[in-house]
RNA sequence: GGGCGAAUAGCUCAGUUGGUUAGAGCGCCUGCCUUACACGCAGGAAGUCGGGGGUUCGAGUCCCUCUUCGCCCACCA
C-alpha cells in the first residue's frame, strides 16, 4: 500500500536543488509574457518587481541574499495568484567601483590609466567584465531566484545606453541640465567629482586653530601689531585666503571693515569685508574667505567679486596651481594636504600668528567608494536642475499613488526632496556613460546629442565631446523605464510600467530610488512603481554591519551548501520584522540558520510520513467527499487550514492599490513576511503535524470507508500546505509536491494560491479534545507518570460535550497515553483533577500515588488564580464606564467568558471541599 | 545642530486601529530513540514590556519627560 522505499529518510537539499533549478528554467515557469498582461489586451494582471542591479563585478553576499529573497517570495506569492508575474533582473556597470578594481589590475602591471589610454582602458575593462562579471546572477540561481533571465539587462548595453542618452538630451532641451562653474566634492584618489549623496560625513574629532593677520598699517592712528583672529579647521587652505569676513553687525569689528590684513605665509594683502554669512558667535566671528576650496567661501566670494586663487590640485597636493603665485611657501609646495597642514600650523606658530588650537567636533566628507576625505573643488561639471523634477515626486509619496514601507521613511522622503539641490552629474571616469555633448570650438555652440556628432549643426565646424561620463546612478535611475525597453513604445513597456514594488535598503532611498521616482514622472508621467520595501540590514551579533573590510561577513553559498537555499531563505524572511535589521552570527551559522533547517526537516518529515501512508492509489478530491462523512478532526484540520490561509493573505495585504493611489486601510497593509512566513509554519507544524497527523494514525491503518476520507483530507491539506509554503521555501515544497498523488503535472511554483474556503470547517468540537488531552499530558507529568504507562483516566463531560467525548474518548486516550472511560460523577477514590474550559472534569485514576495534600495544594493554588481573574473580570463587566464605551462584541467575549469561569470555578470549588475538606 | 527609530523571556525578535491570563524561534531545565522527524516528541522555568509622570473603565500599545543605544540629514568655519 505504500512505497517508503522512494522518499528518502533525510532530505538532502544539495543533491536536489540545482536539477529543480534547471528543471523549472527549461519549463520557462519564470518567463512573463507581456501578450497576457491586461494592459496589453491580455486575461492577466501585471505584477512587476525590478531587481536592483547588482555592481556587475559584484559577489554574492548577504544583503544581495535577503534583499532578493524578499522579493522572489512576493514574485512567486504573486506568480501563484495569477498575475503575469515578472522579476526583471540585471547588473550595474557600477562606474567608479569598477573602474577602481581595473585600475588595481592596471596597478600590479605597474601601470596607470593614463598610462594605457581611455581607448585600451575601456576595452580592458569591457574584457574584464565579459570576464568575470554577471558571476553574482548565477549565484542568484543557486538560492531559488525566481528572475525572468530571458531579460535580463545591464545598464552599459547599447539599449540601455540609448535609453541614458535620450533622458539626458530630453532634459537638456528642457533647460533642466546646465553647466555650471562652482565648487564640488572631489576624491583626490578616484580623480572625481562626486554628488552630495556620494560625499558621506562623518563626525570626526579635529583641532579649531585660531590664526592672527595682522592689520596693516595705514596711517599713525592704527594700533601696532593689531590683528585680527580668524578660526578655521584647515590652515592649510588659508594659502587660498582672499578675504576675511565678519558679520555687518558684528560691532566689535565695524571699525575693521574695510581694512585689510596681511594674510601670513603668503604675504598677500586682503580686506576684510562684511557679509551675512560670518556667524559672531562661532569662534572669533571672524571668518577666513577660501572660495576655490570651501563651497560656501565661493558663495562669499562670488557676492564680493573676489578672486579665487586654487592652492590644492587634483591629487590634493599643495602647490600654486591657479592664480595663486607667490602664495606658496617653499617648504609646503608639493606636499600632501595632510602634512601641509601640519607644516602651515608649524610655521604659524614660530610665526607667531597661532593663537590657540582646540578640540572642535567636525564633520568630514569621505568618498563612498574609497573613504578618501573629500575635497571641496572648483571646476566645471554638468547638473541636474532638481526641483522641477522633485514636485511630481514629492506629490506622489504625499498623496500616496507610491508608498513607502515602513511607513517612517516617507517622512524622510519627502523632508530630502524639500530641501533638494542640484545633481552634480559629470564624473571624471572613463568607465561609464560619456556626456553626450558636443563643443564647437569655432562658434563655441554646445550641442547635445542623441546621435554622435561630427560637425557642428551651426557652423559645421569640428566639434569634440565633453572628457566626462555620467555618475552611474543617472543610469541606474532610468532603470525601470530602460529595462522595458523605453524610449521605444515595446510590448514591454506597455505590459509591465509601471512597475509594483520595489525592494531595497534604506541607503539608497536618495541615491536611487528618489531619482527613479523622479525620471519616471519625467519622461513617463507615471511613477515606477507603486510601493518601494524598504528591508533592514543583515548585522553581527555586536550589531555591525556586515561587510568584507570588516571580515564578519556571511557567504550565503556556504549556507546554502550546508543547509540547503530553502535554510536560508526560511531564515531571513521568518527572522526579518518590516524593516528591522537582521542578526546573523557568522561564526555560528550551525546556530544561525537552524530555524530554517529544522523547519525545512520538519517539513519533509511531514511529507514522508503523510505520503507513505497515503500511498499511491488515486485519491479522491475533498470535494467529492460528503460533509457528514468527515471526523471532528478533519473538520478541525480543515477550519484551521482555513485560517492559515486568511492569516497569510492577511499579512502579504493587497497586492496592489485598489484606486490611483492607496487609500488609508490599503496603504500600509501587508508585505509582513515575516507574519506570513510564522503564519503557514505554525499551521504546518503546530496543527498539521502535532494533532492531525498524531490523530489520523489508527484511521490510516484499517483500509475502508473512513480511510478514504482521511487520505483526502491528508492529500487536500497538504497540497494547500506546500502551496502557501512555496514561495518560501520552493525547493522542498516542489520535491513534496511531486510525490503527491493528485499531483496533475502542473509545477508547483504556477500552481494556484489556496483559496479561503466559505465553507471551512467547525474546530471547537477538537480543540475541547485537544484540551482533554493536554490537561491529561500534563496531569502525568505533575505526578511523574512513566512515559509509557498507560493510565486510567475518568472524564465527567459536562452536559454539552457528553456526546463529543462518548464518541472521541478512544482518539483522545490514544493521544494522551490514557484508558478513557465517561462517567456522569467523578471517582470517589483519591485521584488527580483538572477541570476544562468547558466544565467538564478529567480524574486520572494513580493508585495511591496521588497524596491528597499535594493534589489539594494543587487545587487551592489553580482556584485562587482562576477566582482572582474572574473578580477583575466581573469588576469590569459591573462597570458602567466599561459597558458604556466598550465595544459590544468585546463586552459580550467577556461575559461569555465570565460564564465559563464561573462554572469551572464552582466545580473546583467543590473539588477542593470534597478533597480537602474545607 | 535638526529629524527618526529602538529599548518586551538568557539571546534574536513578533505584538495591526488601546480590550481575554503578553507570544515565537534559539538557548535552558526534566523526561522520552512513542513504528515521519532527537534538525524530533511531551512537560517546564523564565518578562514589575528601559525609569518616572499623565490620559483612560482599561496602556506593551496613546501623551509628556528622563536614560541608554542606533540611524539619517546638515554650508557654523
Amino acid at each position: 500500500m505504500s512505497h517508503p522505499a522512494e522518499i528518502p529518510s533525510q532530505y538532502e537539499p544539495s543533491s536536489v536543488e540545482e536539477a529543480a533549478y534547471a528543471r523549472w528554467l527549461a519549463q520557462s515557469l519564470f518567463t512573463a509574457h507581456a501578450s497576457r498582461s491586461n494592459r496589453a489586451g491580455g486575461p492577466r494582471d501585471p505584477y512587476v518587481i525590478v531587481m536592483p542591479p547588482p555592481n556587475v563585478t559584484a559577489v554574492l553576499h548577504m544583503g544581495h541574499g535577503l534583499n532578493n529573497t524578499v522579493q522572489d517570495v512576493i514574485i512567486r506569492w504573486r506568480r501563484m495568484c495569477g498575475d503575469e508575474a515578472l522579476w526583471l533582473p540585471g547588473t550595474d556597470h557600477a562606474g567608479i567601483a569598477t573602474q577602481n578594481v581595473v585600475e588595481k589590475l592596471l596597478a600590479k602591471e605597474g601601470k596607470t590609466r593614463h598610462d594605457v589610454g581611455r581607448v585600451e582602458f575601456i576595452r580592458r575593462t569591457e574584457q574584464f567584465v565579459a570576464d568575470t562579471g554577471g558571476v553574482i546572477l548565477q549565484q542568484l540561481k543557486a538560492i531559488g531566484a525566481s528572475a525572468d533571465w530571458t531579460r535580463t539587462a545591464y545598464t552599459l548595453s547599447p539599449p540601455l545606453s540609448r535609453a541614458v542618452r535620450e533622458a539626458f538630451v530630453r532634459l537638456f532641451e528642457r533647460g533642466l541640465i546646465y553647466r555650471g562653474h562652482r565648487v564640488i566634492h572631489w576624491c583626490p584618489r578616484c580623480l572625481t567629482s562626486l554628488s552630495d549623496e556620494e560625499a558621506e560625513h562623518h563626525e570626526t574629532e579635529g583641532k579649531l586653530y585660531h590664526i592672527a593677520y595682522p592689520l596693516t598699517q595705514v596711517n599713525a592712528r592704527d594700533t601696532p601689531g593689531a590683528r585680527i583672529v580668524v578660526a578655521t579647521t584647515r590652515p592649510e587652505t588659508m594659502l587660498a585666503d582672499v578675504a576675511v569676513a565678519v558679520n555687518p553687525t558684528d560691532e566689535r569689528y565695524t571699525d575693521l571693515v574695510g581694512r585689510t590684513v596681511l594674510l601670513p605665509l603668503a604675504n598677500v594683502e586682503i580686506p576684510i569685508i562684511a557679509d551675512e554669512y560670518s556667524d559672531p558667535t562661532f569662534g572669533t566671528g571672524a571668518l577666513k574667505i577660501t572660495p576655490a576650496h570651501d563651497a560656501n567661501d565661493f558663495d562669499v566670494a562670488q557676492r564680493h567679486q573676489l578672486a579665487m586663487p586654487v592652492v590644492i590640485d587634483e591629487s590634493g597636493v599643495v602647490h600654486e596651481v591657479m592664480d595663486a603665485a607667490g602664495r606658496v611657501p617653499e617648504s609646503i609646495r608639493g606636499l600632501d594636504r595632510q602634512d601641509a597642514r601640519a607644516k602651515v600650523v608649524e610655521l604659524l606658530r614660530e610665526g607667531g600668528f597661532l593663537v590657540k588650537s582646540e578640540n572642535h567636533r567636525l564633520s568630514i566628507r569621505r568618498c563612498y567608494r574609497c573613504d578618501t576625505i573629500v575635497e571641496p573643488r572648483l571646476s566645471e561639471q554638468w547638473f541636474v536642475k532638481m526641483k522641477p523634477l522633485a514636485a511630481p515626486a514629492l506629490k506622489a509619496v504625499r498623496d500616496g499613488t507610491v508608498r513607502i514601507l515602513p511607513e517612517r521613511w516617507e517622512a524622510v522622503y519627502i523632508n530630502w526632496l524639500e530641501g533638494i539641490r542640484d545633481w552634480n552629474i559629470s564624473r571624471q571616469l572613463w568607465w561609464g556613460h560619456r556626456i553626450p555633448v558636443w563643443y564647437c570650438d569655432g562658434c563655441g555652440r554646445v550641442s547635445a546629442s542623441r546621435e554622435n556628432l561630427e560637425r557642428c549643426p551651426a557652423c559645421s565646424g569640428p566639434v569634440r565631446q565633453d572628457e566626462d561620463v555620467l555618475d552611474t546612478w543617472f543610469s541606474s535611475g532610468l532603470w525601470p523605464l530602460s529595462t522595458l525597453g523605453w524610449p521605444d513604445e515595446t510590448d514591454d513597456l506597455r505590459a509591465f510600467y509601471p512597475t509594483d514594488t520595489l525592494s531595497t535598503a534604506p541607503e539608497i532611498l536618495f541615491f536611487w530610488v528618489a531619482r527613479m521616482i523622479m525620471m519616471g514622472y519625467a519622461f513617463r508621467g507615471e511613477p515606477p512603481f507603486r510601493t518601494v520595501y524598504l528591508h533592514g540590514t543583515v548585522r553581527d551579533p555586536n550589531h555591525l554591519k556586515m561587510s568584507k573590510s570588516l571580515g564578519n561577513g556571511i557567504d550565503p553559498l556556504d549556507v546554502v551548501r550546508s543547509y540547503g537555499a530553502d535554510a536560508l531563505r526560511y531564515t531571513v524572511i521568518a527572522g526579518m520584522g518590516l524593516g528591522a535589521d537582521t542578526i546573523l552570527d557568522p561564526n555560528d551559522l550551525e546556530r544561525s540558520f537552524a530555524p530554517g533547517r529544522n523547519f525545512v526537516t520538519k517539513l519533509w518529515n511531514i511529507g514522508r510520513f503523510l505520503l507513505t501512508n497515503v500511498g499511491s492509489e488515486p485519491v479522491s478530491s475533498l470535494d467529492d467527499i460528503a460533509p457528514h462523512r468527515l471526523t471532528r478532526a478533519d473538520r478541525w484540520v480543515l477550519g484551521r487550514l482555513n485560517d492559515a490561509i486568511r492569516a497569510c493573505d492577511k499579512a502579504l495585504g493587497p497586492a496592489r492599490p485598489s484606486a490611483a493611489a492607496w487609500n488609508s486601510e490599503e496603504r500600509y497593509a501587508g508585505l509582513r513576511l515575516n507574519e506570513y512566513t510564522e503564519s503557514a509554519r505554525s499551521f504546518a507544524w503546530s496543527e498539521l503535524a502535532d494533532w492531525y497527523l498524531e490523530s489520523v494514525k489508527a484511521r490510516l491503518a484499517v483500509a475502508g470507508e473512513d480511510r478514504e476520507v482521511a487520505r483526502a483530507v491528508l492529500v487536500h491539506t497538504f497540497d494547500q500546505v506546500l502551496r502557501l509554503l512555496q514561495p518560501i521555501v520552493p525547493f522542498v515544497t516542489d520535491a513534496l509536491w511531486q510525490r503527491l498523488p493528485r499531483h496533475d503535472g502542473t509545477a508547483l511554483a504556477v500552481a494556484l494560491w489556496p483559496a479561503d474556503r466559505v465553507t471551512a470547517g467547525d474546530v471547537r468540537e477538537f480543540d475541547l479534545v485537544i484540551e482533554a488531552v493536554n490537561a491529561i499530558r500534563r496531569l502525568r507529568a505533575d505526578y511523574a507518570v512513566a512515559p509509557g504507562k498507560t493510565v486510567s483516566c475518568t472524564l465527567v463531560p459536562s452536559p454539552a460535550a457528553t456526546r463529543l467525548f462518548t464518541e472521541e474518548s478512544g482518539l483522545a486516550g490514544r493521544l494522551a497515553r490514557a484508558d478513557v472511560s465517561i462517567a456522569a460523577a467523578p471517582p470517589a477514590e483519591s485521584a488527580a483533577h483538572a477541570v476544562l474550559s468547558d466544565g467538564t472534569q478529567v480524574v486520572l485514576s494513580l493508585a495511591g500515588a496521588v497524596d491528597v495534600e499535594r493534589e489539594c495544594a494543587r487545587l487551592k493554588s489553580e482556584l485562587a488564580s482562576l477566582e482572582k481573574q474572574l473578580d477583575a473580570l466581573r469588576g469590569r463587566l459591573k462597570n458602567e464606564n466599561f459597558l458604556a464605551r466598550a465595544k459590544p462584541d468585546v463586552v459580550e467575549s467577556e461575559r461569555q467568558k465570565a460564564g465559563e469561569w464561573s462554572s469551572r470555578r464552582e466545580l473546583l470549588a467543590d473539588k477542593v471541599r470534597s478533597l480537602c475538606g474545607g
